[in-house]
DNA sequence: GTTAGCACTCTTGGCATGAGAGTGCTAATA
DNA sequence: TATTAGCACTCTCATGCCAAGAGTGCTAAC
């Protein structure tokens, strides 16, 4: 299904007006704002048309259209220009983040600041992984009796922490010995490659407290590939006129909730390269229904990754949103890459 | 002040049942509700007075009594009946803590969540710190040439990790040794006993970057001896009729993130041993005039410790709140105790 | 194919109205 | 003297009505 030119392009205002009114938008408004060369009941007779191929709607008999998911979709598909930022918004990013430390945390922290405040959205981070995670290092810290802190660095460049409790009181000296001999034996493996109880010497009970704790950790770490993102810009996201009202409101509240969005996002429609779009009922079905998400990946091929991206309602400027999404994905990704190479 | 015992009682009915209807009280229902052996028009009568000494108001001519924040602290200081939770309701508690791991970090998410729950509010907990922190261990792991993962283990048991930039490059041995010496040096001291630099051996590079990042660590975590707190409950309390409009919901919103409360704790108002209330006005003035605090501290005399808590409306169930409280924070400083005595 | 014209529909805000809840005051009562 | 019955009065809130405004859909003319 193609549109014609002119419907088309009347379908592009009708969305374009609507993301900056929030109003419904009648045929009327419509020849007045933009120049068309055309009466209002011309305009009534595509609206209609548009309106037969389920692209817009309106929501009662005498109230203007408003595009409907499939309008949305149609629109960012094969409509919308394409747009990159002014260089004086890429400088302003770019200047945050010079101002920031250069800790990795920190950065992705600051991605979702950036989005939150340019596209008056929910921004949505995943700190970076690797999707193979090996242990690089382990320590055992005596802490009293026989309690110990575990931490174990592993390759994605975290440390990890944990209290360990011993069968018997263990001193900094027998700790120290047994993560020397365990670092020899599973330092630089994968979970997956750790040596299997038969091949390897017998553990002590001790041994095996530390080895069950670090085994879970590092499961843990893989399965936390896509782990609860960094969210931001809620308050944003709720001054929007499609939130006024109270309970709407709290219900959206929910959908946001770090926990929720975690198994929510639609991850699945990220490809390679570019930005995904997901529209209102694109969505999995549940309180995402009404709303959009433009995510990218961003972090280095084979190295670590993560995802960033907005969450809105579906009246959201998919223009920008793509615009600043990839921009901003690309910043992370050139400071991973320096980060890796040692600048 | 003192109110006889008839007015007092009736402004206690006043507040429990404004506490619990959100609707203004009139004398009429007052009567019918509690078996009070007066008129409605006796109970108009002590409304009036009670309306000059200021504990309660109406919003207009012709609605119900509710409780001035005046009238809170009266009910509050004098009036309240002393509740303790029930043995069913301790054993719920309990029974929630024994489920969960015996890491403190979950411990002190978990008690967010009970009081949460319970109390319909936004629950409030911070981790617990020491006043005093000690370097316990540090630890250097090589990254990527002149970089390295920096380890500091301190008393308040807490790990914490930061990048470094040598000047040249360090293999994982020299790394060793350089956290041996300074192990050695600066192990088991606070930052204020470090020793000087012209008493000591003299630094070199190396030992200076990881010094600078160490004292640096160390005095973070002294200050953020009031860090910001894990924020639990935040939908439970806007559920509540006082934000049902949007506008006072955006507005709470804003006042509840964490980086904002830190700064907002009215935690001068908590003293030794029990539960501080605050209540409206008395806090400091900003976005909580209309909002009361309940906290509590946890932790052990001269040990690590941390508040916990409740905000909510003014119109609280301070009875349920202030047991709530006291009673999680004498669960957290137990299983606190027991886990510094080793069971 | 486009447009002018018009009847029709639906929302929104303003306004009046009446029921309901509650007050304050006065005069009678114990 | 404290309490209470009674009553006029006030204010909110829900309801219904009306007029204005915005927009549509259809028809007939260009």
């Amino acid at each position: 299904m193609a549109l014609s030119e002119r419907r088309g392009r009347i379908l592009a205002f009708i969305v374009d007006d609507f993301i900056d009114s929030a109003t419904p938008v009648g045929s009327q408004s419509l020849v007045e704002r933009h120049a068309l060369g055309l009466s209002s009941a011309t305009v009534r007779n595509e609206m209609a048309a548009l309106e037969d191929e389920g692209l817009i709607t309106h929501p009662h008999t005498s109230a203007g259209r408003i595009p409907s998911h499939r309008g949305y979709r149609y629109y960012v598909s094969s409509l919308m220009p394409e747009r990159n930022l002014s260089s004086q918004e890429q400088f302003t990013i770019l200047h945050q983040f010079h101002q920031a430390s250069g800790q990795l945390e920190e950065w992705v922290q600051l991605a979702a600041s950036v989005l939150a405040n340019n596209l008056h959205n929910v921004a949505l981070v995943t700190q970076p992984r690797l999707l193979e995670v090996r242990l690089k290092h382990l320590q055992l810290v005596e802490l009293l009796d026989n309690r110990a802190l575990l931490v174990v660095v592993t390759t994605d460049s975290g440390a990890h922490q944990r209290t360990l409790e011993f069968p018997v009181t263990m001193h900094q000296e027998a700790l120290s010995r047994l993560a020397n001999r365990l670092n020899a034996e599973f330092g630089h493996k994968t979970v997956a490659e750790f040596p299997s109880r038969e091949r390897s010497a017998p553990l002590g009970e001790a041994e095996l407290v530390v080895v069950t704790a670090v085994t879970d950790l590092l499961l843990r770490e893989e399965q936390a590939a896509v782990e609860a993102p960094i969210v931001e810009g809620v308050r944003e996201m709720l001054r929007q006129p499609e939130f006024g009202h109270s309970d709407r409101m709290l219900d959206t509240l929910e959908a946001v909730d770090e926990r929720r969005l975690r198994d929510a996002i639609p991850s699945g429609a990220m490809g390679e390269g570019d930005v995904a779009i997901v529209i209102g009922d694109e969505n999995r079905p549940g309180p995402y229904q009404d709303m959009s998400f433009v995510l990218a990946r961003y972090g280095l091929p084979g190295g670590a990754s993560g995802m960033l991206g907005v969450l809105g309602p579906t009246r959201m400027a998919y223009g920008d949103a793509v615009a600043n999404v990839r921009y901003v994905s690309d910043v992370l990704t050139e400071l991973m890459r320096r980060l890796h190479e040692g600048e």
